[in-house]
DNA sequence: GCATAATTACGACATCTTGTCGTGGAACGG
DNA sequence: CCGTTCCACGACAAGATGTCGTAATTATGC
């Protein structure tokens, strides 16, 4: 239930396929091990399958060769780990974490009203 | 200048000094390593030291046994954790999570409500 | 003061995760 | 068929984590 965490070098792959949606561990490599030798495939293949484990990429077969998806939004993931910080740290609530920051000014002005109309809004 | 995460063993002895101010090695053991052999002393002794490394805690070694103290606030860990989540995963906002959140209504009215504010206040 | 007990520093490990690679075999294209 | 590409999976190094043991230092009771 809880949304795992993703390590760097799963976290690149994933950062692809959000941005491109679907792939296959050719196009992976050539983005991200452009200049690495050719052995960099297996590392892929490592990455997609440990995240396939995970529930974070679907994997079609149908195919001849795999195309690979993400299978949790951008959104949804950072909302999971942002769930699992509050359950670990303040109880499982957002507003002591959201007044430090407001107290250290760390928020923009924007990003203030921004999250003051969706908050007004739902 | 980013806050470190805190691993499990680590995050309770934080626990522990949010909860009670200032203590010595043997009251953490006793508290948290009730049941243990002896040995856990070490344990504690470890966790401090690369807790002090980090910057998470205060040594005050003025005293014959010394005094350890939580140097980072609950909520400054918390917050300084949230950052590194937006930094890393949505270019730094916070808005995608909480959107995310509102639409899985994840959110309580009431924690919605102290929110807004909050948000409103500051 | 001294012996005993507590306390501290720190090296050593076992385990897990992460990132990487290599091999052996399956699938495919001609 | 035969070469090329692709896939599954075992292996491994490096780092983080949690634990323990030991040796040295410090307090404490007499």
């Amino acid at each position: 239930m809880t949304t795992p965490r993703l390590a760097n070098a799963e976290l690149a792959v994933m950062e692809r396929l959000w941005k491109e949606g679907r792939l296959t561990a050719r196009q992976l490599r050539d983005q991200l091990y452009a200049d690495a030798a050719r052995s960099a495939h297996g590392t892929i293949q490592r990455l997609l399958q440990r995240l396939e484990d995970k529930g974070f990429v679907h994997r079609d077969a149908s195919l001849g060769t795999q195309l690979f998806s993400a299978r949790i939004s951008r959104e949804a993931y950072a909302s999971g780990r942002l769930e699992a910080l509050a359950d670990r740290v303040t109880g499982g609530s957002l507003v002591p974490m959201i007044t430090q920051l407001m107290e250290e000014r760390k928020l923009e002005p924007e990003e203030i009203e921004r999250l003051r109309e969706m908050l007004e809004g739902g």
